[in-house]
DNA sequence: TTCGTCATGTAATGGGTTACATGATTAC
DNA sequence: GTAATCATGTAACCCATTACATGACGAA
């Protein structure tokens, strides 16, 4: 197992709330990290096989395919779907995948293990975010960097693409600050809806 | 050549400049794109090897490997090298791959045409731009959506992570705004350096 | 009855990552 | 003389994408 396929994590984590199928799971998905995030069926439904087979979910209902119900009766009856429960094997891999600081410091791994934050301790998160911020850090400098030496030698879009890049990264970096700030003093929250007396 | 590998465009590119070796192919895209575009051996050389069955590139100077120069001699003794030179089947494809507004529209793509727009006409140019703008506007209206649609459902991590999509999609957006701007009128430059008199 | 959505898969393809392997040249 | 950098590749693995294929259900 050396590198999990992405999908990995997310699938265990929606598992964790609620047993669900495919279909379902790739809505969820896309609920909660935006809807850009759209993945295929040709990678969903092969990482629940492997998943499977590495016992870390489990089948816990099939409604048979071509099975009418009985005539007469319409319980019994249902669109094949393949329920999918997560195993306690399967969380102790979450666990471990989402603590796992090692390779979490890209874009995309970073917000699959911030979109579970909350199955981690606040020791843990702070760890990952400040070890974002690091990689998040050393990106700018090179950035910086990269510029001073090339500046003169790359057109103006290639410029205009590298400063763009570097701003963008530095308004990551404030936001992880603004995360790691919350994460330090939950009370401080975003002062929400400050309603003296009458409801929205 | 259903999809050619991300890194045909700019090797082409590059190599449209002058002759280069793969070592020095990674450093100048390195230097064009920022340092954190660090491609791989395992992706650069094969990329080579299918250009060059294509027909794309041709090898025009290598030194040759464990040939000492005859002693006394230095001159013609060197590392070995393996340089390329772009054909004009080459130059052809890349004009192809560069105009091609298909499935353009993603940062990765979208990047990497705009490190060579020097090579496209102002029309093709506005065209790339406006077809990313676009994307990005559907992005930005599926991501309201969505916020609108499940804001109440997510937790304030995936929240904090939508809204930060967002508002990184807005500012993607108004760069975008700005590079349309300063291709209308090419004049409104960055007023770099106005000096009056003296030539270049 | 037909269309859209729900629902689940398989097969082929292909490229990227990682690790491995090798050796020359330059600078200290 | 040895470490760092230059320089080029190969091999295995694996996952994501794409296209293909199938079929039930609900509504119009």
């Amino acid at each position: 197992m050396k590198q999990p396929g992405v999908l990995e994590l997310p699938v265990l984590g929606l598992l964790k709330e609620r047993d669900m199928h495919g279909y379902e799971l790739r809505k969820q998905l896309g609920a909660m990290l935006g809807p850009f995030w759209q993945v295929s069926w040709g990678s969903l439904y092969p990482t629940l096989r492997r998943l499977a087979k590495a016992g870390a979910v489990e089948k816990v209902e099939m409604v048979a395919p071509r099975r009418r119900a009985a005539r007469g009766g319409k319980a019994t009856t249902g669109r094949r779907k393949t329920v999918y429960r997560i195993t306690q094997q399967g969380e102790d891999m979450f666990a471990l995948m989402l603590e796992e600081t090692g390779a979490a410091v890209d874009h995309e791994h970073f917000t699959l293990k911030l979109a579970f934050f909350r199955y981690l301790g606040p020791e843990a998160r702070l760890a990952l975010l400040e070890r974002r911020r690091a990689y998040l850090q050393d990106k700018l400098a090179q950035l910086k960097t990269n510029l001073r030496e090339y500046r003169e030698r790359i057109d103006s879009y290639a410029l205009s693409l590298q400063n763009h890049d570097l701003l963008s990264t530095q308004s990551d970096i404030a936001w992880i600050d603004e995360l790691i700030t919350k994460e330090r003093n939950p009370n401080l929250g975003p002062a929400p809806e400050a309603r003296p007396t009458s409801s929205p």
